[in-house]
DNA sequence: CGACATTTGTGCGTATGTATT
DNA sequence: CAATACATACGCACAAATGTC
C-alpha cells in the first residue's frame, strides 16, 4: 500500500458515496443557492478522498445544478433550476429528430395539458383582479412584429413566463419556461420551419387573454388549444417532408 | 511541451467540448438507448484529450442519464430518463423540509395540473373502450390493503402509472411517474405520517374510474381534486408541527 | 498595471477491483 | 482458474482563470 488507495472496503464506491456526502454537507448546514462550498482540497481532506473522485462528484453534482463550479473562484451551491431536464429533453429531440419528431410533438402536448390543468387556478386567480396590461402590451408587440414579417420569439416567451407568473408555484412555472427553452432550442437545430401561419398564434394569444379577463374557463381552454395548433401542424408537416427524404447516418467524425 | 496539455489552442474549452463532442457522436451515428459505446481510451484518442477529461464528460452524461456506464463492461447510450429531474427535485423537497414544505406541495400540485390538463383527451381516450379492469383491481386490492390496515403505495404507483398507458405521449408518462417517485421518495425522508383518511383516498380513486368509464370529463376534475386533498392537508400539518418545533441547522459531519 | 496567491481544469502514470472469456 | 479487458480510484504536476495587493 505505497501508492494509492485507502482500504479496499473504504475506497469501494467512494464515489457514489462521494456524491451523496457533499449532498448531506449542503443539507445538514441548510444552505441555499449560491453559498459558498469548501474548496476541493478541502474536502478531499474532509471526507477521505482524492481529488479526483471529489473532482468527479462535483461534476456530477454541478450538471444536476445543485452545484455551481466557477473556475478560479470555487464551488457554491447551485440554483436547482431544471436545465438537467432541459439538456436531457433537447438531446432526446434532436436524437429523433430524422425520425417522426415525436419527442418535439410530446413536448408540445406537454406545454398543452400544463395550460390546460393550470386553466381553473388561473382564471380563478384573476377573478375580481386587475386587467393584464402587460399581456396585452406583448400581443400588441406581436402584432406589430407580425406585420413587419419578423418573429416574436422573446414576446412569446415573455407571455407564456409572464402569465404564470401568479401562481405561487415555482415548479411549474420553471417547468413551463424550460419546455419552452427546449422548444425554441431545437426547432432552429432542426431548421424547421417557423409556423406559416402566424396571425392566428397572435389571435390566439389574444383570445386566451380575454378569456382570462371574463373569467371564462371553457374559453380560456378552447384558446390554448387554438394557440398550439399552427405549432402542431408545423411538426406535422416537417414530418412528412422529412419521411419523404429520409437522410442516412453519416459518419461519425471521430473514430 | 514535456509533461501535459496539447497546444494550448487546441485543448481550449476541452471539458465542455468534450461533452459535446460525445453528443455529437451519438446524434451522428444515430444511436440509440442500450447501443454500445466506445471505451474510454479510444474516446480519448478520437477526441485527443486525456482520461480525466474523458471520465469527466462520461460522468456529466451519465448523470443526465445520457450515457450510462456499466461497470467492468462498457459504456452505453442511455435511457434518456427523467432521473436527473427526479434527483433534483428530491433534493430541492428535503432542502427545504425543515421550512415550509414549499417544493413537496409544489409537486403535488404539478400532478394535479397534469391530470387535469391530460382530463380531456383522456376521457375521450376511453369513450367506446373497453371497461378497465385493470385499474378496477387495483382499486380493490388499494381496498383490502386498507382494511388490513396497510398502506397500498404500490397499488397505487401502479394505478397513476396505468392510467396514463394509452396516452402516446412518453414525456408525460414519464414525467408523472418521476413526481409519484419524488412524492413516495420524499415521504420517508422527512418522517411524515401517511395521509390520516385513507379511505377517502381509495374512493376518490374509484371515482375517478367512474368517472372515466362513464365519459364526464368535468366528474372526472373533480374527483382528481378530491383524491389529492388527503395528500395536501397531511402536508400543510406536517408544515404547521414543523413551525412549532422549529430545527436549529446541526453541525455539518465533515469539516 | 503587474506580481502573487488561491482555486479550479487538465494530463498522465499507476494500482486495484470486477466482469468477460 | 488464468488471462484479459475495462472501469474505478489515487496522487502528483502543470495550466488557466480569478481576485487581491
Amino acid at each position: 500500500m505505497n501508492t494509492a488507495a485507502g482500504s479496499s472496503v473504504a475506497r469501494r464506491k467512494a464515489q457514489w458515496s462521494t456524491v451523496e456526502e457533499i449532498k448531506q454537507y449542503i443539507l445538514e448546514l441548510r444552505l441555499h443557492p449560491g453559498d459558498p462550498l469548501p474548496t476541493e482540497t478541502e474536502l478531499c481532506e474532509a471526507l477521505g478522498v482524492s481529488r479526483s473522485s471529489v473532482r468527479e462528484a462535483m461534476r456530477t453534482l454541478s450538471s444536476l445544478d445543485i452545484v455551481e463550479v466557477r473556475h478560479g473562484h470555487g464551488s457554491f451551491v447551485g440554483g436547482l433550476s431544471m436545465s438537467p431536464l432541459v439538456s436531457g429533453l433537447i438531446f432526446r429531440s434532436v436524437l429523433d429528430s430524422e425520425g417522426d419528431l415525436r419527442t418535439l410533438r410530446e413536448v408540445v402536448d406537454l406545454r398543452i395539458a400544463l395550460d390546460l390543468g393550470t386553466a381553473e387556478e388561473l382564471v380563478e386567480l384573476h377573478r375580481g383582479g386587475p386587467p393584464r396590461d402587460d399581456l396585452r402590451g406583448l400581443v400588441e408587440r406581436m402584432r406589430q412584429h407580425t406585420a413587419r414579417g419578423e418573429g416574436f420569439a422573446e414576446e412569446d416567451g415573455a407571455f407564456h413566463r409572464e402569465l404564470l407568473a401568479g401562481l405561487d408555484n415555482t415548479i411549474v412555472r420553471q417547468l413551463v419556461s424550460a419546455l419552452w427553452e427546449v422548444h425554441t432550442e431545437v426547432v432552429p437545430k432542426l431548421g424547421l420551419p417557423p409556423a406559416r401561419d402566424i396571425d392566428k398564434t397572435v389571435e390566439a394569444h389574444e383570445a386566451m387573454l380575454d378569456a382570462l379577463e371574463a373569467g371564462d374557463v371553457e374559453a380560456y381552454r378552447t384558446a390554448v388549444a387554438d394557440h398550439y395548433q399552427p405549432l402542431l401542424t408545423a411538426i406535422e408537416a416537417a414530418v412528412a417532408s422529412n419521411s419523404a427524404t429520409p437522410a442516412a447516418p453519416r459518419e461519425a467524425r471521430i473514430s
